[in-house]
RNA sequence: GGCCCGUUGGUCAAGUGGUUAAGACACCGCCCUUUCACGGCGGUAACAUGGGUUCGAGUCCCGUACGGGUCACCA
């Protein structure tokens, strides 16, 4: 077989060799043990969990390393591809501030000398590869039609075939002649280029995988499509001449590539080139609610398989990022607790310390971290976070919280600037709730006072606070002035004291201090009572104590 | 079905032949406390299973079970 002949008449336009596109995309030049990681997602919906999950580590790699890291987008499936799919992805990406050094960074634009980087805009390069591979007789065309291969599909399964695909005597393209050949090209029909595995089934190949340690797998005998009917690649294909060409030095993915690996190396000595570090990560899984099973996470059944779940309930971006960070690297939360102060990204990740089982998402978890995280933040940036997220997904409330920033700062700052500030909240989605009472609009005067307190005494509480009561008293004066009218109602001023002789009291002063704050917030459960009122204000506070008092 | 990966408390996990088998979340109790939250102290709870190798195995080997992945002109 004459293979030039055959390169020349598959691929006439193709001028160019491998040789060029060498000098075109030459090897970076980075320091000694610099990493050049990818995340690579093809754009047929939201962004989810586990690509946020497989990005942050890419990124992390490639920082602590000294190297880059890319985005480039693999839409070599028309048909699955969504209109805004690269959207969705860069802006997925925009809401949890994980940045690329390089490749995609909007529809249509991307920075980095390593392009283009979408791979429906490299098909130059795959079929300068591809016309290399015919020349060295490592490729040939397929001609089968779709029916012969389900055909041969049913034929290997009832003769029990152990391996099962395109190859040996299956191959039925393989040993077709070039006369053979032009004469199907002049009838016009379409075909596949296919590689020629030279792979036996009794041999074995050895790899080492970063996560996983060696790896052993039968070797690839398939003649896998490289180049589709439309002459666009498949992921096998594109995957060795961008990782080449884009000077990839790890590939980290999730495992369900590790059976294609064996693939994967075969092509990459096909085309002689050297292939990179292989880095299989566990897949993001959670508990079927129904079954109790682990099970992937799913797009389709699970919303919080989308970010964007995230973004809508009001989550911190810093606050998945960090749970992320806890699932990738368990050593996370040690250094956190030694670095509170730092930036996430900052954390010295380690490959090696990446677990190789699958993980369960556990939102009480993020619940727990985003507590942390939005505890550490001050007033102004929890007020600003708080407007930023209401705005598009709680615009009544929005309007409530905007109106007087001063003021809303203030409430927000309540017993936050302390050493051990409070953990209220876990997500944006909370704070209209937690912050009903601060807004006549929102406030719901309720009868919430526990059993024990008589309607008479809560009456009497009422009015004697009302007469003592001034809003310029600091905290501990306040709280002073609420014991001092305590004997006088009955109730002990003194918790401890009360606990020796309960019998002697109708209650002690925090359930005189309940009965005031049921009265202020329509609630027995609040901060700090002190600065809530001095926030609201002094005729807010006595209206809300008369009417109170009243309804009683 | 073939091939491959995985399996330590409910969850995330430390652990690389000798440990009382860490820690975190969740849960429970106690303390602190004007409520709640915070914080402190304590508690329940685990090496899937059966064989080997070894003086000794969560750690090494083999089998079994269970879970996951993959076997497309999808990625």
């Amino acid at each position: 077989m004459d293979y030039e002949k055959l390169a020349e008449l598959l691929f006439p336009h193709v001028t160019l060799t491998p040789e060029d596109l060498e000098q075109r995309y030459p090897p970076r030049t980075l320091k000694e043990g610099a990493r050049v990681t990818r995340f690579a997602p093809s754009p047929t919906g939201y962004l989810h969990v586990g690509g946020l999950f497989g990005a942050l580590t890419d990124v992390m790699v490639a920082k602590i390393s000294g190297g880059v890291s890319y985005l480039r987008i693999e839409d070599t499936d028309k048909k699955r591809e969504i209109d805004d799919g690269v959207s969705a992805i860069i802006e997925g990406f925009d809401a949890f501030g994980v940045r690329f050094d390089e490749g995609v960074t909007g529809f249509g634009t991307e920075k980095g000398a390593y392009g283009p980087y979408t791979q429906s805009k490299r098909v130059e390069i795959y079929h300068i590869v591809a016309k290399d591979l015919v020349r060295k007789g490592l490729a040939y065309p397929c001609f089968c039609t779709a029916e012969e291969l389900t055909q041969l599909r049913e034929q290997q399964e009832k003769e029990g075939a152990l391996i099962r695909g395109y190859f040996g005597k299956y191959a039925r393209c393989r040993a077709l002649s070039l006369e053979q050949i032009e004469e199907k090209l002049a009838q016009g029909k379409p075909y596949v280029l296919r590689f020629r595995s030279d792979g036996s089934e009794d041999k074995r190949i050895v790899f080492e995988d970063l996560i996983r340690g060696k790896i052993e797998m039968p070797e690839n005998i398939i003649d896998e499509v490289l180049l589709k009917s439309d002459g666009i690649p498949t992921y096998h294909f594109a995957h060795v001449c961008d990782d080449h060409f884009m000077r990839t030095t790890h590939v980290i993915r999730a495992e369900e590539w590790l059976s294609s690996v064996p693939k994967h190396l075969a092509m990459f000595r096909a085309c002689g080139y050297k292939p990179p570090k292989y880095v299989h990560t566990a897949q993001v899984m959670k508990l079927d609610d129904e079954t109790g099973d682990k099970r992937k996470l799913s797009k389709r059944k699970d919303p919080e398989a989308a970010v964007s779940y995230f973004v809508e309930k009001g989550f911190p971006k810093e606050s998945l990022i960090e749970y992320l960070l806890t699932l990738l690297n368990s050593n996370f939360e040690d250094w956190r607790r030694a670095n509170p102060k730092a930036d996430a990204m900052d954390f010295p990740f380690n490959l090696k310390k990446m677990g190789a089982s699958g993980c369960l998402f556990d939102l009480a978890k993020l619940t727990d971290v985003s507590k942390n995280v939005i505890s550490h933040m001050d007033a102004g940036t929890v007020y600003a976070r708080i407007a930023a997220w209401a705005k598009d997904y709680a615009p009544d409330f929005w309007a409530l919280f905007t109106r007087d920033p001063a003021y809303s700062t203030a409430i927000l700052n309540i017993d936050r600037d302390v050493p051990k500030p409070r953990k209220d909240l876990a997500k944006w989605e909370e704070a209209p709730g937690y912050l009903s009472y601060f807004f006549d609009e929102t406030f719901v005067p309720e009868n919430a006072l526990p059993e024990k307190i008589a309607r008479e005494d809560a009456r009497a509480i009422l009015e004697a606070y009302c007469k003592i009561y001034d809003e310029n008293k600091p905290k501990d004066e306040w709280f002073s002035c609420v014991k001092s009218i305590c004997p006088d109602l009955g109730f002990c001023p003194e918790v401890k004291e009360y606990k020796k002789n309960p019998e002697n009291w109708k209650g002690h002063v925090g359930d005189v201090s309940t009965v005031i704050r049921v009265a202020v917030t329509g609630r027995t459960n609040t901060p700090d009572l002190c600065t809530i009122m001095q926030c609201l204000g002094r005729d807010r506070v006595l209206g809300r104590i008369r009417a109170f008092a009243a309804s009683l």
